[in-house]
DNA sequence: GGGACTGCTGCATTTCTTGCATCGCTCTGC
DNA sequence: GCAGAGCGATGCAAGAAATGCAGCAGTCCC
């Protein structure tokens, strides 16, 4: 398709940010992207880059552009994938964004699930925070995102949601571990990891301590909740996390964990969210489909 | 843009019904427009017609590509009709498709309003009854519609409601224009001339007949409520509008109207409504916000 | 069973796109 | 202050792609 082509150089223009640079990542001459884009400018009657003395950005118009760009090449995609779907291929690709907590068990096991069924559809998974799963879905980057306690849900439309309380992860003979439940007074008197600020369970547990009296001074801050959780060893230290993102405690790891009283901490939501007003793929909304399920039976 | 043109071809073949009949409205030879097809189909995958020994039809796959060609080219209409937006240029084109009550007076008098401030926009006013109108909003044909009781309202927006009590209309000297407001009952007694099944005021009125014992049994039935309002003089006749649909008494004009209890008939709701999840081009939705503040008007 | 319609295809022509060389410009570094 | 490097834009010729003409095979109607 010609045209759709000429709207990926766009796209391509402005990630190189020069008509030069664009032009040699798509293996074609400045001279031809450059004629393609004036065309395109004199058809809209506006110009789509502004010109700097270094290369181009994208003009007001242009934004508005690149935004119905990314939004056509979604929904062609859905239509391919819709008709690919009626003549029985059961194939597809499927782009997922999601939290930390979920990359390590969750999803892999639903996706290896899902494609025990449907050996030909494809996925991409990628880490994105809070904030970055809601861009990606509003750029269609993503085609669902999986988000703990997203930030806003202006342009996203939930598709099912499920309550996670925080738990604290600890090594097994930690003196915590002999407690079924932990309340937060209790894990001040322990050396702490503490997620990041742009995660969720930062974001509960923050939210928490201004409500109480109990105040939590972290020894280490990471955002990176696999080195938090390989750190206990040698200082008794505790750190958190949602239980989808942990392993069962009968599974004899190295770690235990144990839930955080709801009455300190409230549980948080994980949201599972599509672009609002969109129609997925058939793959992703199939896929979506069985996320959600799955996570009822998490919740319940 | 050659790529939209393909698809725009593609409309007009399906609206032909044969690759010649289109390519001939469209002044190319079928030659050109059979290989667009043929490309088209190739990349797609899947024939978008299938060919009978008199033309085409549109298969499966085609009333998908069918559905994403017209939301596409609404969606860069409403790009082109923004980025003309941010030149200045207050041009653009709004279509409306409404009921019949509101061609003598309502839109005529909002329009002339709005053409006084924008000048340059350009609209189409197309007649729809509330079955096709909201049809016209899901296939692109319309930005907006005035719909009178719409049938379902699943793929469609609502922007804004105004309540409208059915009006009894007759000759200035009938002997019910001496009452203020009307019962069911009193009009049992006259001859009635009564709109088709289509319209939202029948569809109020069978209703309230069927809940109540008054039958009116209609002498004349039409689908034009303005053959309606002209017939009463000979025979004392009445009909029924809704009051968005009249004139004011005061004008002087042949008939007067008169509300029906809304004891007998609830009011009706007259919606203002557009697409699910479209954006509308910059002159569709400053025109939809000017209506909806005329119906505020009109209903308090 | 002929005529009229359909979609489809080989070949010559036209139209459009591409690539090379080059211009004018702005910023950078010496 | 001046040369160099980077940028986007443009004239001209070669190449690619879409188009039009003529003609094919098939189905339907009378």
């Amino acid at each position: 398709m010609r045209h759709l082509e000429t709207l990926d150089f766009i796209v391509a223009i402005n990630r190189a940010g020069s008509i030069r640079g664009a032009a040699e990542s798509l293996a074609i001459t400045s001279t031809a992207l450059n004629r393609r884009l004036l065309a395109l400018e004199e058809e809209l009657g506006a110009p789509v880059f502004e010109r700097l003395p270094r290369g181009v950005r994208l003009s007001t118009a242009g934004e508005l552009l690149i935004q119905h760009i990314r939004s056509q090449r979604a929904d062609l995609e859905r239509v391919r994938s819709q008709i690919a779907d009626l003549k029985g291929e059961r194939r597809g690709h499927v782009r997922v964004a999601c939290s930390q907590a979920l990359l390590p068990y969750f999803m892999p096991r639903e996706i290896s699930a899902y494609r025990a069924e449907h050996p030909r559809v494809t996925f991409d998974v990628n880490l994105r925070d809070r904030y970055r799963a809601e861009r990606a879905l509003i750029s269609h980057e993503a085609d669902i995102a999986l988000v703990f306690e997203p930030v806003r849900l202006a342009d996203v439309q939930v598709l099912a949601t499920a309550p996670q309380p925080v738990h604290v992860v600890m090594v097994r003979d930690h003196p915590l571990a002999v407690k079924p439940v932990v309340r937060l007074s209790d894990v001040a008197e322990f050396p702490v990891g503490m997620p990041s600020e742009e995660f969720g369970v930062r974001y509960l547990l923050d939210i928490a301590m201004r409500r109480s009296s109990v105040s939590i001074v972290p020894d280490i801050e990471s955002d990176s909740f696999e080195f938090l959780r390989c750190y206990p060893g040698p200082e008794l230290m505790l750190t958190f996390q949602i239980p989808i993102g942990l392993p069962s405690d009968d599974e004899g790891g190295p770690v235990v964990t144990r839930p955080i009283d709801t009455r300190d901490v409230p549980p948080g939501l994980l949201y599972l969210a599509q672009m609002r007003g969109r129609t997925l793929p058939v793959a992703a909304a199939n896929f979506a489909r069985q996320l959600a399920g799955a996570m009822d039976v998490a919740a319940g």
